[in-house]
DNA sequence: GATGAATGAGTGTTCATTCAT
DNA sequence: AATGAATGAACACTCATTCAT
């Protein structure tokens, strides 16, 4: 029990490490050697913990990515049933502050992981962790408008645009996480900026054969 | 000049590798003996060449980077004549069509530059180029709505949200570059876009104070 | 206990590989990639036990440089002492066998070490040190010779001379390191050519203003 | 004619730009590359004019060398034939101050070259040239003494002592160059410095057997 | 469990020298 | 007579990883 207690204090020393070396310099550039100076611990030592390199990289971020997508995918599906539901798109506008506000309070939760994810990740299996968010976000919007558009004939969706809107919309919550610090503020200006994006779903995503 | 030639002909291979190499490992990552080894030559060659890494990469962005930063200086200073002309915003809606198609023509002209620039200039003085881009939209477009202020009492700017759009202005040019190789589709996809960004501008950034 | 003494064997390697190769080439010229091999090491092993280069030599030169400074400061300060004390200084002859005798025992004592700071550590913090003692020996001169100024008026020290003389002692001991291994004999000599400069002391510097 | 003319002043060129080169950085760390800019030259070209890096090094210090041995020589030859004329040492005081202002003036004629030469030389054959001069200056003091130890019975040199006093005559000079430019002032510390030198030649180097 | 020593291939860069033209 | 391109070995230094102890 002892010493498993204390093995956990070593891991979570690396850990806490391994962060502040990984967001100083991005993975690439960090250096183990200096990670484990950091942690008052020998390289050796490291490597009883994590198997290497990516794999310390990997305790940091991975958790609260999985969940960050976990939350996305429960929230993808109510959408899915919401719009079996209802008749017009334009009948029941969509309110977004619910999940915005949960993204935004999950990434505050863990905003070390996010910004390393989202600017140290280079050679990284992570490194285009972003682009599959946008995918998610772009795959919902879709299913989203699929049941409005048999509706509406004659129309169809300007993939490029929705992936644009997509990657605009996971950008934003990038954007917010690099420049503010304080989650209430990111709240709000997400919660504006969602409402301002859903103009340009409709607009530009929506175009005649 | 058989010999000049030549001589051109060995200097443009060591940079057409380079660009391979660092469009596909991005600065930090390539190396100059495997360029080199592309390119057919030894390493000190490329000394004869270059002053030094830097100084290649710098061969391949630098020029088109100016040029397009001259591009958009002329630009602002056209839109800055305009708007001391006229008396009101909504009187004359700016048509962005102009300069979207300037910057699209010059981007998809220097095409592999660009992409290094935006992708791959890491540890380089280019590494910041973007947000000199986006510094310069964000100034370009308070400076044409100071005019308009003056007109609305108790309304200012909201400098988060002019320079996320100044954001995404930028932004929009890279997610085309990275995603459509055909200038003819880029230069309409933009131009839609841009006016889209326009609601932005106002809805979003003028707030009360 | 096995391990430590080799530890402390292949870092002792190293140093002796070192002061071969320093000795041999000079700080310059030295090769890290010829001392690891001659200390049959790969070169990356040295970096575990030395910073750098710099770094390994100082290990060599750094700790007998220190302490023989330290026996200089003593004995200076002791002449200080010594110099209140009397009042002519042709009463009490100085005898410099004493210091001489330490320096001499102490630069034997760490033969190699010195005979690299004098010809080997050309780009090195240590390249003027034999400016230094020069330096020093000098001030200590003057410092000695000021009370007796004070009983000869129209006098003045010529500080060339004095900067030569003091020169010359720091050298004597440097061709004597260079010419001679015995200490013993090295111990006469350098009483003898002590005694001898001491009548440099008095006929060449002090000269009338 | 004309292109003879024009080869020669290339030539001179290139040796005084190898001569800022040399004095700046010594004959190992001056790079015949940055020769060649300064002398507004292809690294080619200088092949043309010297065999390679030492060949160009030798055009420099090379004649003012063989002149100054030159001028010991001579006076070594005529010390000779006035020891042979003299009986006793005592009874003419030699005078140095001839051979002495000859060297100097000598050295300051050709300043650069013995600077270089004195402090830039490692690694090039004229690296112990200093230690040669000393060997010339020991041999003439011993010839010297030679006939006058022959009415001493009982007495000889001490090789070490001839040999330092050798050694801090020739480095007299040396210390000279290094600390002033100005010639007559150099003359006439010099006349001083070999006068004191003198008393050592006696009372060092004849001992008892 | 953990150490610390060691590996070995890798990095960008420099250099005197060569040689076809 | 001179060019300028090219060589290729050398340099100090860094790194993630391994492994006997």
């Amino acid at each position: 029990m002892n010493s498993d207690t204390e093995n956990y204090a070593r891991r979570g020393q690396l850990i806490e490490a391994a962060k502040e070396e990984f967001l100083e310099k991005g993975y690439n550039k960090a250096s183990l050697r200096s990670i484990c100076a950091k942690a008052n611990m020998t390289t050796g030592a490291l490597y009883f913990f994590f198997k290497n390199k990516e794999d310390l990289f990997d305790e940091i971020v991975s958790k609260p990515l999985e969940e960050l997508k976990a939350i996305l995918a429960e929230h993808f599906e109510e959408d899915k049933e919401f719009m079996t539901k209802i008749t017009d798109i334009s009948e029941g506008d969509i309110d977004h502050s619910d999940i915005s506000d949960k993204i935004v309070d999950h990434i505050y939760s863990n905003y070390d992981s996010f910004l390393l994810l989202l600017s140290g990740s280079e050679n990284t299996v992570f490194e285009n962790c972003v682009d599959e968010f946008v995918d998610l976000t772009e795959k919902s919007f879709i299913q989203m408008m699929d049941e409005s558009l048999k509706r509406m004939p004659g129309c169809e969706i300007d993939r490029y645009m929705s992936h644009w809107l997509a990657h605009i919309t996971v950008d934003a919550f990038i954007h917010e996480i690099k420049h503010d610090k304080n989650v209430e503020t990111a709240r709000v200006r997400l919660r504006n900026i969602m409402n301002y994006l859903v103009h340009g779903w409709v607009t530009l995503t929506i175009v005649k054969k």
